[in-house]
DNA sequence: CCTTTCGGTTCAGTCACTGAACCAACCATG
DNA sequence: CATGGTTGGTTCAGTGACTGAACCGAAAGG
């Protein structure tokens, strides 16, 4: 968390995960990889993060291994973004504290999250009622509940509206 | 998040969720309160936390409905911060966070949870295997793992080694 | 009285975040 | 070849959050 480091004298995994990811920003810049955001100015303009946070975010992020820098390009070179398998594993977390906070807070149902099998909505920890299981984020697809603005003003968030599964990179269609 | 607010752009709740306990130390101290703490002091010297940082965050916290300040003796007058529903909530939340920090990180394992009933340890969810469900906090022991610090400085640590119940009020022996 | 405990508040200093400006590489266009 | 657009940054001044130490007040306890 580079504030004063003092989370290492606590002796437990929580303050651990969070010297990494407990920053501002970060689980979000996360939670957008997931949902298959890949290139510096998606996350830009669909964030709102000032440049030099997100510049900031991608590289101790890419340095803790939960993003890669990949090279997707060669003329003009140009990188993505793409989530690791530690960041895949940050998915449980995500979906629990979005559900602790449409369920404590919100109530509207901005996104539902279902089994691609079976199509049955996720539970708050990323399992499938009907099938028994936890779902491997692979299988999750992502579509837009009521309570999300359907006519959003950027791209990326517009692109986010059609359902997709979770970690299939993002088309935006630059309009 | 106090910064900027501009999380509240984000139709999320994930985002929602963060803006609540997303500022550093929030979550250690949620931590905390689950683990039985419940008294300003316990918290300053367990968290080694800057002591106008408590101060604000027990306010929030309380004003946010995720612990609540009680009144437990009346003379000298003397309040603890006993958590909420809305903060119990939250285990799943930093049960997945702390699975993936020790998973991805850490490797030691510095304390074990079980299910009251039958004793058996708890998957990354907070569910018990045997049991096949998830098991409400009330029924979580928790103990010390091989990777605690077996003999440590300050009061509240110790007597978090001993195994107790999450949300069990914490006995701090002052000697 | 005098001291200690508990639960704070105050304050100066530092560090992180913000927002705007700037920059460099490369491509497309005329 | 000049111009402008796109992408992915860096720089920098200003603001706000966190830090650590000092101080404070109410209420025992001796």
């Amino acid at each position: 968390m580079a504030l004063g480091k003092d989370y290492a004298t606590q002796e437990c995994s929580i303050a651990r995960a969070l010297e990494v990811v407990g920053e501002r920003w970060t689980l979000l810049v996360v939670r957008d990889a997931l949902y298959g955001v890949r290139r510096y100015n998606d996350f830009l303009v669909h964030l709102g993060i000032p440049r030099a946070v997100l510049a900031a975010r991608l590289q101790t992020l890419t340095a803790e291994g939960i993003l890669e820098k990949r090279r997707y390009q060669q003329s003009p070179p140009r990188d993505e973004y793409v989530v690791t398998e530690r960041g895949i594993a940050l998915w449980p977390t995500l979906r629990a504290l979005g559900s602790w906070g449409r369920e404590q807070f919100d109530g509207a149902r901005l996104r539902y999250f279902r089994h691609a099998e079976c199509g049955t909505e996720l539970g708050p920890y990323g399992e499938c009622a009907l099938c028994g299981t936890i779902v491997p984020v692979t299988d999750v697809v992502m579509e837009p509940g009521p309570g999300l603005d359907p006519d959003p003003a950027d791209p990326v968030s517009r692109a986010l509206l059609k359902p997709k599964r979770l970690l299939e990179p993002l088309e935006t269609d630059q309009a």
